[in-house]
DNA sequence: GCTTGCGGTATTTTT
DNA sequence: TACCGCAAGC
């Protein structure tokens, strides 16, 4: 594509950003002001003007999905696929680079990756081994502390000496014996992966150098979201002046308790003095109210940067404002709003997951498909973690977690007698644990002897095999993984095609190039990126994962002080984080915004009175419509409000809180409706198309919500009456149509 | 090694 | 209220 063409339907802000030359350059990208687009037309511009080839391209976001999406929208405006270059996340790109230097690095030749579980797992069983009594030191805290110091570049050492209390030395300690426990079973952790790239580029100088030389264009999105190993690993790429290009949005910045540091978007101009700043001024997503609604909201926070963003999508209706009685009413207002919405895309966004419970009852009464995104994923299911813990022993032969969870199941007779056993001869004989189980010691009794012979037969016989598939399909007919499970029962059931569906994706990885050990390495990375069901029906969400998304109609519920905002200690950080959180959610609508909240809560069991959110106090009345029965007697304007701290807060915050009451009657409830349907409803050349109706031998019948992909490669997302929603692979999975 | 019952706990979770 | 993790008992 020429450049003219490239440029075309872009707005002022969005072609200065993408036509920006060499040297580093900040995007402030608001919520729906394009920001995507400008990183693939700025890629695509890149390239096409010739200031760039593809092998210099480095393109790093948070997800899988983002960087598919963000490979895909490139190939499309360039017409054929960048080649050489990298787009992926920052967890790719780093393993990617240790896989390349694993001795550079430290790591053993085959090293395998732990993930959540697996980390908790071996913090368990440091915690034991060293004696932690719970109570003082319980196991999140630690983990959330380990990973925090892996974030933050510290090592045990550098954490033990900036400990403020016996209790912070005890975590370095803690750290230290895991960073030995991991090293033994050669293993790195998700934090690792960053943590060790970063140290691997500080001492290889010539490799960092030669990083440096390869890839002269680095691309980063979702800037505001990077913690100090993310930005100190962009440094060591680029340098001082380098052409960077980081795009995002302080504003949306939520995942502050997970190590994002606001302050890397906040003060880049100080990190890299010479860039240049583009804000995208103009949304096109949102209708006006909703979007000078969340303006409002969000001029009550103070870190950051004051803005304006102009509504380009048209007036609009209203902000709609509900008081429920209590969590059921709330449910069913919105249930009964939503059903008149139809046609578009809806979703019910709450703070936690809990949340979701009441909606979901009144969906199934009401018989309204609907989709929850998140629940139990299927990468973390403990039937295809059993699996894949077999398959992970076969490439990491050392990998002790993986080995404790494969012999435990199915049971084989080998226990924890037999364990300590094996424990012991390992530390004897300086071996990790699978190879002394491997040499099966004397001292073990026969049974467990047999069992393991039998068990080390089985892992080199799925080692033998040359593809992912066959590796997988060797281990569920040799293993009694499926045979544990009946086919009377629903959950069972669920449970083996759940392992089909490994099989499946082993299949399709396999279709991909991928050997067994890629594959494994895509899954630790992959966590079930491919299932956010946009654009199909009712979704229900959390706020979190929401971002990224957008909805014709969004309802933005349990609006209440405690809940949005959640507050535990609370400190005036994560107000705003809160405040954000809101912000994002009240910004992923299109046409309708409704904010509910219910005077009665019942919550771990008790029901409590609620306070209306300070949130909805912040929003200038003029815009909302409040739909409440019991409008102005109890409505929230009614409810006191008190503000925590009136004085600490931004002038702007304090302006905008002197609200008038709306001088016009409520303008009528005409629903408007995207022209020419919504979302993002893709058919397929085989005919799978959103809305069919399919049936599955072990499912039985279900709906196609979503089609993703092309030919060979489709995914359909299928809500199942019975079994819920599902992502399967048509060519693989035996679907009939109906 | 598996089941049962008790008590403690209760966000958000891109990889 | 509900769930999870752990310990005791089969």
């Amino acid at each position: 594509m020429n450049e003219d063409l490239l440029l075309a339907t872009l707005d002022e802000d969005q072609r200065r950003a993408v036509t920006h030359g060499e040297g580093p350059l900040l995007v402030l990208a608001g919520a729906g002001s394009g920001k995507t687009r400008v990183l693939t037309t700025r890629i695509a511009w890149l390239l096409a003007t010739g200031r760039a080839r593809s092998h210099e391209i480095l393109a790093v976001t948070f997800t899988n999905k983002a960087a598919r999406e963000m490979a895909e929208r490139v190939e499309a405006l360039l017409g054929n696929a960048l080649r050489g270059g990298f787009v992926g996340t920052f967890h790719r790109f780093a393993l990617q680079l240790l896989r390349r230097h694993p001795h550079e690095a430290g790591l053993p030749e085959r090293f395998a990756v732990y993930d959540a579980d697996d980390q908790k797992g071996l913090l368990q069983q440091v915690l034991k081994s060293l004696g932690v009594a719970e109570p003082e030191l319980p196991l999140k805290v630690v983990r959330a502390r380990v990973s925090a110091a892996k974030n933050a570049l510290l090592s045990p050492e550098k954490l033990a000496s900036a400990a403020r209390n016996s209790r912070d030395e005890r975590i370095a300690h803690i750290y230290k014996a895991y960073q030995q426990r991991l090293a033994a079973a050669g293993a790195v952790d998700f934090d690792d992966m960053l943590y060790l790239a970063v140290a691997l580029l500080e001492q290889q100088d010539a490799l960092r150098r030669g990083l440096a030389e390869r890839f002269r264009w680095l691309l980063v999105d979702e800037y505001q979201d990077t913690n100090l190993a993310q930005a100190r690993l962009v440094r060591l790429l680029g340098g001082p002046h380098p052409n960077l290009t980081v795009v995002g949005d302080e504003d949306q910045s939520i995942y502050r308790w997970r190590g994002a540091e606001v302050e890397n978007i906040l003060r880049f101009e100080e990190a890299y003095p010479r860039a240049t700043v583009v804000t995208l001024g103009r949304n096109y997503r949102s209708a006006e109210p909703i979007l000078r609604a969340a303006a409002a909201l969000i001029a009550h926070n103070s870190r950051r940067r004051p803005k304006q963003l102009s509504s380009q999508a048209g007036a609009g209706v209203p902000v709609a404002v509900f008081q429920a009685a209590d969590e059921n009413d709330e449910a069913r207002f919105v249930v009964d709003e939503l059903a008149g919405v139809f046609p578009g895309t809806v979703a019910v966004l709450y703070r936690t997951n809990a949340q979701s419970r009441p909606f979901e009852a009144e969906l199934v009464r009401r018989s309204v498909p609907y989709v929850v995104v998140g629940g139990t994923r299927f990468w973390e299911r403990a039937e295809v973690k059993d699996a894949l813990a077999y398959l992970r022993l076969v490439v990491a032969p050392d990998d002790e977690l993986a080995f404790r969870r494969a012999i435990r199941v199915p049971a084989r007779g080998v226990g924890e007698v037999a364990m300590d056993h094996l424990s012991r001869a390992a530390a004897q004989w300086g071996v990790s644990l699978p190879q002394a189980a491997r040499r099966c010691p004397p001292a073990l009794a026969p049974r467990a002897r047999i069992a393991l012979s039998e068990f080390f037969a089985l892992i080199d016989g799925v080692a033998a095999e040359t593809t992912a598939a066959a590796a997988v399909r060797r281990l569920l007919d040799g293993s009694g993984l499926l045979d544990q499970y009946s086919v009377d029962d629903e959950e069972d059931r669920a449970r083996r095609a759940n392992l089909d569906q490994l099989l499946a994706a082993a299949a399709e990885a396999g279709e991909r190039g991928l050997d067994l050990a890629g594959f494994l390495d895509e899954v630790a990375l992959l966590s079930d990126a491919d299932t956010s069901a946009a654009g199909a029906t009712v979704v229900l969400s959390t706020l979190h994962a929401a971002k990224g998304l957008e909805f014709d109609t969004v309802f933005l519920v349990g609006l209440e002080e405690g809940l949005l905002p959640l507050t535990r200690s609370g400190d005036e950080a994560d107000a705003e984080e809160e405040r954000r959180l809101a912000y994002v959610g009240m910004t992923r609508a299109r046409r309708r915004l409704y904010l509910t909240w219910a005077s009665l809560r019942r919550l771990y069991g008790q029901q409590a009175e609620t306070r209306p959110s300070r949130f909805l106090h912040e929003l200038p009345p003029h815009l909302l419509d409040d739909r409440s029965p019991l409008q102005g007697r109890d409505s929230f304007r009614t409810h006191l409000h008190r503000p925590t701290s009136d004085a600490a807060r931004p002038a702007a915050a304090q302006a905008a809180e002197r609200w008038h009451r709306p001088a016009a009657a409520t303008p009528s409830q005409t629903v408007a409706h995207p022209p020419g349907g919504a979302g993002p409803r893709r058919s397929d050349p085989n005919g799978w198309r959103p809305g069919m109706k399919v049936r599955h031998p072990t499912f039985g019948h279900g709906v196609v919500l979503q089609v993703q992909g092309t030919a060979a490669q489709v995914r359909l997302v299928v809500f199942f009456d019975r079994a819920g929603r599902k992502v399967l692979i048509p060519s693989l999975a035996k679907l009939e149509r109906v």
